[in-house]
DNA sequence: ATGTATTACGAAAACGTTATAGTGTTAAAA
DNA sequence: TTTTAACACTATAACGTTTTCGTAATACAT
């Protein structure tokens, strides 16, 4: 069990300097063709590479990007790290994870740790918490400290960076207008509490699609959950809140839902109270998970194109690494990923 | 925008060494109070912390794990993905990923890119490519390097390192004999072709459970599907060659099959074929995703607990890496994770 | 014979730490 | 008065690289 081998017993070996070997092992002109073949042989037996770690110091650049998400085991999330990591590796860098778990402090320790030399830039999603406390100085310290950040999904718009976000209030009110236009009269919207910033724009969305086609709101058909600790327990309240929201209004002939999991509990009760999707009742919810593509009936979804925004942001983050740092002209992007609607079994 | 401050500019400031500058924030007593308290107090107002990638450097231990898998947007391997850094982040390591995509050369090229110093040991679980190929050359380098390998869910027997498994075989089993106390007596079998290693097991559980309760094994009643690599094509070719085998074989009344998606195909050309789920067919998965749980009817599965498997791997590798490094008893163990059937409405 | 290139290498600094081994000063002990 | 010990620090090496600068040795022109 030998230990990876380094320069300094190259040189040792074949008694020559340090420099030399490195010189040598780069090609460079200084050394003569005979003392460059022995290194390089060497070097090739021995199966000699350069120490990352070495490299990172001497460099001041880890090649190495790190992304921030509340939560792994979910489709979309995981979907942009496949993009990050796609992207990434195609230009060179590794990825370091850090899960959030939805929790401030858990965010802030995990960009704490990474940002002391091990990592060169982020590409954060925030967790809720942070969205509620609404406290941004981790943010601020760490682009202080001259390392870069790209948010995508949920960002704050108070920072100054590059963000990567989904047309969510268009895509909302594409998706209303399809229902509208398949006849449905009274539309219901199942969604989030408005700190979430992601489905306070697509509320927006709803209700801009209805007024302009002179539909008054009603409170009545809208639905905002609230999120427990539990994922068990939330999802016996969704069931219940959503049956509840179904008898109070039975002429609902159509729902928005601003996520996959409400717009397939709502196809459950709906079929649970006798309804039949789609010719009762049209359902259309938002990302482009699995469930919603195997769900029977198939769900019609506003899709949200997780991997290129993940593909995006990675690139926008390593190209302000490798640009001329010309600190001067610091200006930030925000690219806007546009949803696609796509039509399954639950819509008409 | 200031860079991050160092010992020596820290030193140069307050004019003593780097040394004393070390040591003070260590409170060290080699140092006086007075000059402690100074240097503790500059060090606080500039937000010092100390570079990893020197520390990384200095101690030749990164205190990051890497992980490399085939898939991430896959509920399993996401699951175990939150598991490692559950673990790693309580006992202060970070996490790195590498993506294989099911391919033998990106396995290599991201072990290659990880093992020069990014990482101090491995979690991975092997890709479908490499497990066809049989070459594990990079698995022994590695580990003859003196970096440390856990293997979870794919593993390869011929490699000496510590693994995390699940028990297929005995989950296979105890599903299957499920079927038969719930009296189905032509029970059909969706697997993978045999080099997948999970599968070949599940295989062999189905295969005994039957024989166990004297049933002979059909081969009419085994559907062994390949790959291919586009996704969509492979659920067009999965649905009909499962609507073949319940044409060829009306009499089936009990599907098992080795993943999730099977099964859901399963339920749904059994639907399809107007056969009602659990009443004239009875299905079990395997794995314990999302969809078995929203689907309707919900999924009888065998659960694989996927985080706690995640979690075991990082004890295991975290263990290895602070043991005293005593490779003499250089012994390896392999646990097994025990499976739970988890019954749902697929099944009587 | 002297000065000047060219060739082929080596020494040393730097990246940011930590740990070991000094070192100068003062105070206590012999 | 001399030796010893304690104190409070500093210098240095090391981790593994790369790169700039320096320098012998040889070859060539004057």
């Amino acid at each position: 069990m030998r230990r990876k081998i380094t320069l300094k017993q190259i040189a040792r070996e074949l008694d020559v300097s340090i420099s030399t070997v490195s010189k040598a092992l780069k090609d460079s002109p200084e050394i003569s063709e005979d003392t460059k073949q022995k290194i390089q042989a060497f070097a090739k037996l021995y199966n000699y590479r350069p120490n990352n770690i070495a490299l990172s110091l001497k460099n001041r650049k880890t090649n190495t990007i790190g992304i921030i998400i509340p939560e792994i085991v979910h489709h979309f999330f995981s979907k942009v790290i496949r993009g990050v990591e796609l992207v990434a590796n195609q230009r060179g860098y590794n990825v370091i994870i850090g899960l959030s778990n939805e929790s401030f402090s858990k965010e802030v320790i995990n960009m704490e740790m990474l940002a002391n030399g091990s990592i060169d830039g982020f590409i954060i999603s925030i967790s809720k918490e942070t969205q509620q406390l609404q406290d941004y100085h981790h943010f601020n310290e760490t682009m202080n400290q001259g390392m870069p950040i790209v948010m995508f999904d949920r960002v704050v718009s108070d920072i100054n960076c590059d963000k990567v976000v989904v047309n969510d209030f268009n895509g909302a009110k594409r998706a209303v207008e399809k229902l509208i236009e398949n006849k449905c009269e009274n539309i219901a919207l199942i969604t989030t509490k408005d700190y979430v910033s992601v489905g306070k724009l697509r509320t927006q969305g709803y209700l801009d699609a209805l007024q302009e086609h002179n539909i008054t709101p009603e409170a009545d058909l809208i639905l905002k959950m609230g999120d427990t600790p539990d994922y068990e327990e939330n999802l016996e309240i969704l069931e219940s809140e959503i049956e509840q929201l179904f008898k109070t209004n039975p002429k609902i002939d159509g729902v928005f839902a601003v996520n996959e999991l409400y717009a397939l509990y709502a196809m459950k009760v709906a079929r649970k109270l006798g309804l039949d999707v789609p010719n009762n009742v049209q359902v259309i919810g938002f990302t482009d998970g699995v469930l919603s593509k195997h769900a029977t009936p198939s769900l019609t979804t506003v899709s949200q194109h997780a991997q290129q925004m993940g593909e995006k942001a990675a690139h926008l983050l390593i190209d302000k690494l490798e640009s001329e740092n010309t600190d001067i002209e610091e200006q930030f992007q925000t690219v806007i990923i546009t949803t696609d609607l796509v039509e399954r079994e639950s819509t008409k």
